[in-house]
DNA sequence: TCTTGTAGGAACGAACCAGTCCGTTACCTT
DNA sequence: AAGGTAACGGACTGGTTCGTTCCTACAAGA
């Protein structure tokens, strides 16, 4: 009953050290196998909600034994919190790796929106964390001192585009940097994450993408016409 | 007929040794009891999901036996999709209820925005239940047959006030029904919904009644340039 | 060499929980 | 007035689920 199994486990490799070489076979790699819990748990987290999840199907999808799991998280709640708290990091990380330099504010916007509609599109997972987490009235996030840490770059980020588009006159005065974020975000968070019930109430399928690309133009419109001076 | 329901059955206290003597004491009252399962079982699936919800709790809540619960709904699915029409057809009939009589078209949006963003304030229910049958990518609803009948009067209005406009002059032109609905839908759902986790990463209470009272301004100010003739 | 951490297997137990059995009683119809 | 049915209740059951326990094994760093 050697345990050859199945192929490498993928030699994971996260760094330049990797002083160890030749034994390219991993057996034991906790990085490994916690990221593949991570991923298994975010993933049934995200399709059944917190109550829903089951520890032993995270288990089995991760390819794992249960008993892992309580070995690096010791407890279902804090392993969500933990997908939780990766789930916001990978967003923040990505926000931050977005270009704006030399951009008109206009354009800046319009890349801004896009990119948000972008990154809620590829990642469902986190919006249905979000969701759920908010079902919960936030309880579990409340915990975390990493997601307070986790400042988003876009909101600095609209503070100065809107003071550099009204010293211009292209943009009017007086808006709400963080109310305007959240205006943009829900424009396509609420349409994606609803369009299942939408799509029955309306008779029309909005993950289609001749819908979907209809709501990301209405998304740049909306927000740009509020922006613009009038 | 002589349905002289309505009554107050209140006194559940079966110990006293009072005389029956006065009929209008009504021990049995199948649409009272039905209704009460209906209450708790909205404000407990609104609070915990489909999954994380009790039945137990519901029935305690709603101060039957859990028996009764299988009596009249067959199951806690079933129990749920009630719920769910329910919740869906108060939000109709008060829709309905509006008068847009004889208002210009662009007071009556701001009418129209305002009543969706009280009613989803009013109504926090409604936004849990429908996020929950979101999370579950509509399966419940699907089955429903009572809420495919169910259409908004909202987005027939809209596009009868959306020409008006245009005729006017004062709208601009091309302007899809549909997506302008989602839209103010949208910038009051994500707000109220995500105002937990919104609230722990901005480190503001958006709950709070100022910031509250910006939002609705923002809503309004937002569709209005929108809609707008540029 | 010894210690610690990583790993798997199997099964348990206690709590929990949806749903049912069985019996009783109020109310309506005839 | 009788009889049937719908409304109700207490107690229970059979299955599930989180978290644990006991056991074995081995890898790697000290």
């Amino acid at each position: 009953m050697t345990r050859s199994s199945e192929a490498e486990p993928a030699t994971l490799s996260k760094g330049k050290g990797e002083g160890r070489s030749a034994k390219a076979l991993r057996l034991r790699d906790p990085k490994l196998t916690s990221a593949r819990i991570l991923a298994a748990a975010k993933s049934e987290f995200a399709r059944k909600g917190l109550a829903g999840a089951r520890v032993d199907a995270i288990a089995t999808r991760a390819k794992i034994n249960k008993r892992m799991i309580y070995h690096y998280f010791k407890s279902k709640e804090e392993l969500y919190l933990a997908v939780l708290e990766e789930a916001y990091g990978d967003l923040r990380r990505a926000e931050r790796l977005v270009d704006f330099a030399g951009r008109e504010p206009e354009d800046a916007f319009v890349a801004l929106i896009e990119f948000t509609w972008n990154y809620y599109r590829q990642n469902p997972e986190l919006l249905r964390l979000i969701v759920t987490e908010n079902i919960h009235q936030a309880r579990y996030l409340k915990r975390s001192k990493k997601i307070r840490e986790m400042h988003s770059p876009f909101v600095a980020l609209i503070g100065e585009l809107l003071e550099r588009g009204v010293r211009q006159g292209v943009f009017r005065d007086g808006i709400d940097p963080n109310q305007l974020y959240i205006s943009i975000a829900a424009l396509g968070f609420y349409y994606l994450n609803n369009r299942w019930t939408l799509s029955v109430i309306y008779g029309v399928d909005l993950g289609a993408e001749p819908e979907m690309e209809k709501r990301r133009v209405v998304m740049v419109e909306t927000i740009l016409s509020y922006l613009r001076r009038p």
